[in-house]
DNA sequence: AAGGTGTATGTTATAACATAACAAGGCCCA
DNA sequence: TGGGCCTTGTTATGTTATAACATACACCTT
């Protein structure tokens, strides 16, 4: 997936999975970040759904495998995971999702459906925000850029 | 304000916020929509503040003009005043901010102080998603883009 | 006038999302 | 060996949001 920005199609699962676990370890290594357990496993699981979850289904998923069972368990490696590149966080649904590119640094839009819940990661290439941004004098740190709609499977149902 | 796309500049309020009122009546009168005391003074609430407020906030307000004290109240109220394009929800604050161009159908992006906590209301005459949605074949129904950083006043602290 | 319909409001209760604050363990290394 | 740092465990609570049901009121109908 890391070299196409649309994110609807089918893949190999277990091959993405693997592939973005290891992109992330590697990163971790290179950059001296802890990759523990909790945090690893937390990654995976946002990879395995391949859509967004919220902390509380994650927290779910991590208790079940015991490795923690309160709400700070989850928001925390969730906030590792974010504060790093590796995850993204929808603000629309208040829920987290795996990053498509983990390592790249870059300012994510999402498409998600509302069907599946599947999310996908596109780069615009042009920030929107630039222009209008530049001649009113606002200094952008971050953005916020979500479609909410139907994918293509989720149209024709 | 309406003719202009960028909202941190100095202005007379009580003129912006007289002007927007009558601008709501207006087209609630002519849709055939009910401006009933809670959502009409939920609206001037916003309009202010000329900031996010949250829906406590806003309901806190309220109850302090004995027009209700239970989220319900607020939240429904909100909810009239978004469904009906006079109000923006902003998904990164989880708040509401009063719309700039009220009765104009529009795809909002806000530029969102962390200094001051104003918000300022962007068109984007091209839709950046435009794109890659049509080349994925996602069916866009709503967009949120939303920039957080600081704004020419802020800046300068 | 009685009764039906639709819209709005009032209220209770709870669901869903998130974090502050403090305790405890492990690891490095001075 | 003890101090500093990071991570995890846990309690408690704060914040945001909605389901569900009851009430009120306007308007229209018969």
């Amino acid at each position: 997936m890391p070299d196409n920005p649309l994110g609807f199609r089918k893949h190999n699962h277990a091959t993405c999975v693997s592939s973005a676990i290891k992109v992330v370890e590697e990163d971790c290594a290179a950059r001296g970040l802890q990759l523990t357990p909790v945090r690893r496993r937390t990654f995976e699981i946002l990879l395995e759904a391949h859509a967004a979850l919220g902390a509380y289904d994650v927290l779910a998923r991590l208790d079940a495998e015991g490795l923690g069972s309160k709400p700070p368990v989850a928001y925390r490696a969730l906030a590792f995971l974010v504060d790093n590149g590796f995850v993204h966080r929808i603000e629309r649904l208040n829920a987290f999702v795996a990053c498509a590119h983990p390592g790249a640094v870059h300012d994510p839009a999402f498409m998600i459906c509302r069907g599946c819940k599947k999310v996908a990661e596109a780069d615009l290439n042009t920030n929107a925000f630039t222009a209008p941004a530049a001649q009113s004098g606002f200094q952008i740190e971050q953005t916020v850029i979500e479609a909410e709609g139907l994918c293509p499977a989720c149209q024709t149902t």
